[in-house]
DNA sequence: TATGAATGAGTCTTCATTCAT
DNA sequence: AATGAATGAAGACTCATTCAT
């Protein structure tokens, strides 16, 4: 399914990401027909099947699109900097804009990470995240500047508060992201403690 | 929906709930048929519409009835503790512990809200849950004991925190489950503070 | 089928013709189910199959039951009356008046004539009804006060004009029966001519 | 629903619409299952939810096709005649010849009329029917050729015979249709009078 | 490249009927 | 007589995918 792409070529096939991207979101994957996705583009059925194997690869490839430009802007972030927990900070502030940024995504990667064929595309890219803020955390831990507790979980409860609290101010609405930030990295370096 | 059930009829539909939660967790709903679940029971799929009026309505049940649940496992368990931040701690130790015991509707719990049909009974459910929460953090913070935070922002991170670290230990697997409410409670109580 | 019924019984079973009756007229027999006429009883499925082979018994029943009593309302009306056009006048006015009061097997004789599985009851109805009315129209041919046409089609042409009148009274509605009976008479009797 | 439909696109509608009225008119309409309707044409399901949106979208086209068609027969058997009696005549005439040719239609009328859902449409082609044959009348009444009557009820009396005498003949059988074109205009114009 | 057409397995759901109690 | 429970064939409809043009 790999195709040299014209010029024209590589525009409509971007055009089918975004397209689905935001019907994915709005009303969920399982939901979404691949009629519906070229509908709303005014394509034909065999538009989509030139550019996509099938609807699983289509996806497939909107998670691994979304991941890379992700951990390419939290890797932008934190360029340079060498306090770890700086680094961690600047970790969790660029995800938050970067979901800020690209809501669709967020609802597309919930669902993934619950669907059998796609969790282990997510679980992969989840891993690889996770082993980053290792990396952070166990630099803090031997600086002494972070607590001495299993890192492999520290991580996860990071992602876990950056999760909710994303999915929070993207889904529920109502709170200004900056807000959300400042709370964010607050709770995850200092707790409840007053 | 709402029928007279014998005892027997009472057991066969307890009987379809625990099925379906299990095939749904195994597989994910939409993947799970009907005709799956009458199946599992060995029994005629007319069965099925005897005691449910949908799919979608056994699903808003299982929901339902989890969330019940889970929430009468957390009130049993802070009942009678006067100390918000200790109210705080066994309100997560006891999520922790039902999940370890229902595992099946964690990743049911995870689909559902990510689908536009059952998002809101969800919302519902964790709107109740944040606000039991956000009761214990005001008092918290009056006490002094709490950081003078948003407390919903607050809430929303715990949240986070033991949603994910329920994931890890429940899917990814390997991690007991004592340890990780350690973590949790330590995470969330101080942070990443050394 | 044919059970010895106790008053009760016997009640039971009026009830449920009845209350068929009413909802094959409402909404149309395939539409109902068994399950609702039972439901509309406020009794269990197996007291309709107590008292009917099947759900087409029911209906035959119904039709015989109906057609049993418009016709001796018809020959109630013509009894003793020996003018040939009389008769005729007085059978049509009997049938309006029968269908005023029993509109609910208008629309269920309507239907049965539609469906393969009663037409033949309803054809065997309608034999018996041509039939009669040709008599009375051979004798009004022999003593020359009825022209010499084909009765049978003369009979049919009559039966057309009693039903589509009767459809506009009970159902389109708005139009006194009476003023309907006057015109049908007038119009089987002398046409359009001025 | 709407397509833009290519040449054989249409002709597949055509062919579904056609075999479907055969099927309807033989079976009747709930009896016949949309898999009977593909496989009568050797295709495949998904065929016909190309064409139709459903099966009840199908009869509707169906109905109002059949009424399109049978009122432009009449407007143009009585195209160019003033004398209100004559139109009337030629009238009935043109209807039961349509009938004796479109056969298939006659029994899917008289079905749709008895059920809920499609009587609105039939409901509404009768009155389109019955308003010009109103027309009709009251020319008539005006010029003293037709006996000063409602005309409402008149034109369902004469819609009546039209009725009956068409199934007469197309489903009892056994008289030729111009003989009971005959009967149908003589009946109408002067009734049973001699 | 792109389109309209076609496929057909699979989904949810209904319902007349039967059964055990 | 009557009930709640169960059956299972059958129905309408969906949809990812493929094909002919």
């Amino acid at each position: 399914m790999r195709r040299k792409l014209t010029p024209r070529g590589k525009e409509r096939r971007e055009q089918l990401m975004t397209c689905a991207a935001r019907l994915f979101a709005e009303r969920g994957y399982h939901p979404t027909s691949v009629a519906d996705i070229v509908a709303a583009l005014g394509v034909g059925k065999g538009v989509f099947y030139w550019y996509f194997a099938s609807k699983e690869e289509l996806l497939t490839e909107l998670l691994k699109a979304s991941n890379h430009d992700l951990r390419k802007t939290q890797q932008h972030a934190i360029e340079g900097v060498e306090d770890p927990v700086r680094r961690i900070e600047l970790g969790i502030r660029a995800s938050l804009t970067w979901f800020a940024e690209h809501r669709e995504y967020f609802a597309i990667i919930e669902f993934a990470a619950t669907d059998e064929t796609f969790a282990p595309v997510l679980a992969r890219n989840r891993e690889i995240s996770i082993a980053d803020t290792i990396r952070h955390l166990k630099d803090g831990i031997v600086d002494g500047r972070i607590a001495d507790r299993d890192p492999e979980l520290l991580a996860h409860a990071i992602h876990g508060v950056v999760a909710e609290l994303t999915r929070h101010a993207l889904i529920d609405g109502g709170v200004p992201m900056d807000q959300v930030a400042e709370l964010c990295v607050a709770f995850c370096l200092e707790g409840l403690h007053a």
